[in-house]
DNA sequence: TTGCTCCTCACGTCACGTGAGGTGGC
DNA sequence: TTGCTCCTCACGTCACGTGAGGTGGC
């Protein structure tokens, strides 16, 4: 009465590379379901769970919230129809993305140049310092 | 006995950029000293704490965290001999900015491309689905 | 006097991570 | 039986923002 015992949790994350704690924590706010239970209140995870973890795991990795994860996730199980929806969220958050590398990149050129100046030693104050006091945008 | 009065926090806000609450949060968390108080307790602000709270905007527009802005704060108010602790807070913030620009630019290759294939409409699954439900690394 | 500004709490946000104290299962 | 894994719950993290309920100051 023990064959296809489901995978306990550890083993998922080790599977998945999502952290136990955080697997529990995404069941505890709904945007993975919860598993069967062994006896013993141990959690029981299927092929379907891995899945899904696998999934929120990807997403997470390119960067969507978890809000946005909650839509694709009940997207692609629909049909193809739903790709326009999915092309909304992906394509918003490809602008996001954008937008934070290039705040980024701005953040480095200043950064890269206040260093540099730092390293040729002989500039009279701390350029960093001075960077950090002058009264300009940005 | 009313001359050379301080500034209220609201200016101080308007002046600096930094909002009234992080103002307050700053002074709470002990990064910012807390100014004089007018007899109503309200906070009255000198010159010195502008120039403090306009140097803790600009390095959180950096991208530093409030530990490091911390240090800088008190190697900015030593001399010019502290410029290597800086140039190491820098440099190392630096990295931390590049590789962060680093792993967003890969993302955005990713969405772009998943995205660009959603646009030409003649996937047969939905690539953004496809590209989450595919077991690569990142 | 109006009403705009300021005050102090406390709780919410985002996506988890950490620890305490206790138990299942091979 | 050992000890590794799992359990729940509560609190901590980061840097704030928001709201409640009340008051100062021109």
């Amino acid at each position: 009465m023990k064959f296809a015992q489901g995978t306990p949790i550890g083993r998922v994350a080790a599977e998945t590379g999502v952290n136990i704690e955080t697997i529990r924590y995404y069941e505890k706010i709904g945007l993975t379901p919860g598993p069967d239970r062994t006896q013993g209140g141990h959690r029981s995870y299927g092929p379907d769970h891995i899945d899904r973890l696998a999934f929120v795991r990807r997403a997470r990795a390119l960067g969507f919230g978890l809000d946005d994860i909650r839509a694709l996730m009940a997207l692609s199980e629909q049909d193809r129809r739903t790709c326009a929806e999915v092309e909304v969220i992906a394509a918003t958050h490809l602008v996001a993305v954008r937008g934070k590398i290039a705040d980024l990149v701005r953040l480095e050129a200043v950064l890269r140049e206040a260093v540099g100046r730092c390293a040729t030693g002989d500039a009279p104050l701390c350029p960093v310092i001075q960077v950090l006091n002058t009264r300009k945008s940005l």
